[in-house]
DNA sequence: ATTATCTATAGATCTATAGATAATGC
DNA sequence: ATTATCTATAGATCTATAGATAATGC
């Protein structure tokens, strides 16, 4: 049997998209209009609008715009932490399996921000991001920088001489590569603005390999978790 | 003799900076804001606090808002532009001496986004910057990105196959690396967050470089204007 | 009874304009 | 006379709360 109707009063303009819990719609929408036009330029009447309920509904579900931002920020970057965590305990100290771990959560870290809802990896930087509402965020995306500087580092000592970086320069010169996604996505157009196997292959030449080492890496990538 | 006041009625509160002009003084407040709680946060009165006069008076300096932001915006990427003009054609098609160059334009822009007043490299990317009230910025950036792209791929024919990535690919790969600076900026702390020879040669890495090469740039960079 | 909405609104902004005023400069 | 400020304010938001209402669920 069709679920065609929930509970709770009726809004007064009929529902667009019933499927989705509101709670996922008001994410939905604010993801949209906060990439479009600012966190602090969108207020919560234009995501009401969006959503199409009332203002003053928003805050049945949340307790203001800095709780849908946490939301969606936390939402977007857990999954990369976690992958993060996983594959540094696989690849242990081994310098190969390192680089082939590098290239797998570049790989797929591409893929997740190029596929998130609306480009939610613009607001990553957003100035607004650094108040502590936003410290789970910030711990999560730091703590994945780091696992990217370390197996950067490890990485590196199948060249040895070519990597002078330290880890967390080298951390955040690797997570801003995979970013890259992120201004390309802007430009429009296609699903998928880059080949997630030409970041991955970026990253490793940021680590300091060269052709033949990359081509092992991304070999052996597949075999991962 | 000390000139030590103006024309014009004088403030409320004591000018606190009369050797900049208040043009000046509405600039650097306004970045400062901007980028420390966001530009659609940050409201023309306290822009105005920050430097000290009515917020009906900044409307005698600029048109609102969008204007101080469009002037920080070009201020900030006009020399890079300018600088990048220069160096590519003066490099010409010659794959070695466009590494050298493509060098020497990102240290520069490197050292350039780390001592700009306010880190105000991160408004680069910021929602509200899509508007074609920007247009004059963006159009600045993309022409440095093209340069970017295209001093890389002649850099990359130094190291045959290793380069398959497209130059609008590569452009936005080699600015991001550079851009790096941004956010390592906000972690605060050091004048210069990081070297500007790192950066230059971890874009030269990206263009597909070896260590060998690298340095040969480096020191050919040296002699470029 | 519970849930998810609605209406209504207080109080706090926020932007932009009009017009007055107090300096300097000629 | 020109310049750079000021005061005052209209009108448009914007956020968050209080309380009512109309469904479903038991």
């Amino acid at each position: 049997m069709e679920k065609t109707s929930r509970a709770g009063r009726p809004r007064a303009v009929p529902d667009a998209a019933p499927e989705l819990p509101p709670r996922e719609q008001i994410l939905l929408a604010a993801a949209g209009l906060f990439v479009g036009q600012g966190f602090g330029g969108t207020s919560t009447r234009a995501i009401a609008d969006a959503v199409g309920i009332r203002q003053a509904s928003l805050y049945y579900h949340f307790a203001g715009k800095d709780d849908i931002l946490a939301e969606l920020l936390n939402r977007s970057v857990r999954p990369s932490a976690e992958l993060a965590r996983r594959l540094e305990e696989r690849a242990g100290p081994d310098p190969a399996v390192s680089a082939a771990a590098l290239y797998a959560l570049a790989a797929t870290d591409t893929e997740l921000l190029a596929r998130a809802p609306h480009n939610i990896g613009s607001l990553y930087l957003t100035p607004e991001v650094r108040d502590p509402r936003f410290d789970e965020f910030r711990a999560l995306r730091e703590e994945l920088q780091e696992v990217y500087g370390r197996l950067g580092g490890k990485a590196g000592q199948l060249a040895p001489g070519a990597n002078a970086v330290p880890v967390s320069v080298l951390g955040a010169l690797l997570i801003q590569v995979v970013e890259v996604v992120i201004p390309l996505r802007r430009l429009g157009g296609s699903e998928l603005p880059v080949e997630p196997a030409v970041v991955a292959e970026a990253t490793l030449r940021m680590a300091g390999l060269g052709p033949a080492e990359i081509q092992a890496a991304a070999a052996r990538a597949a075999g991962l978790p």
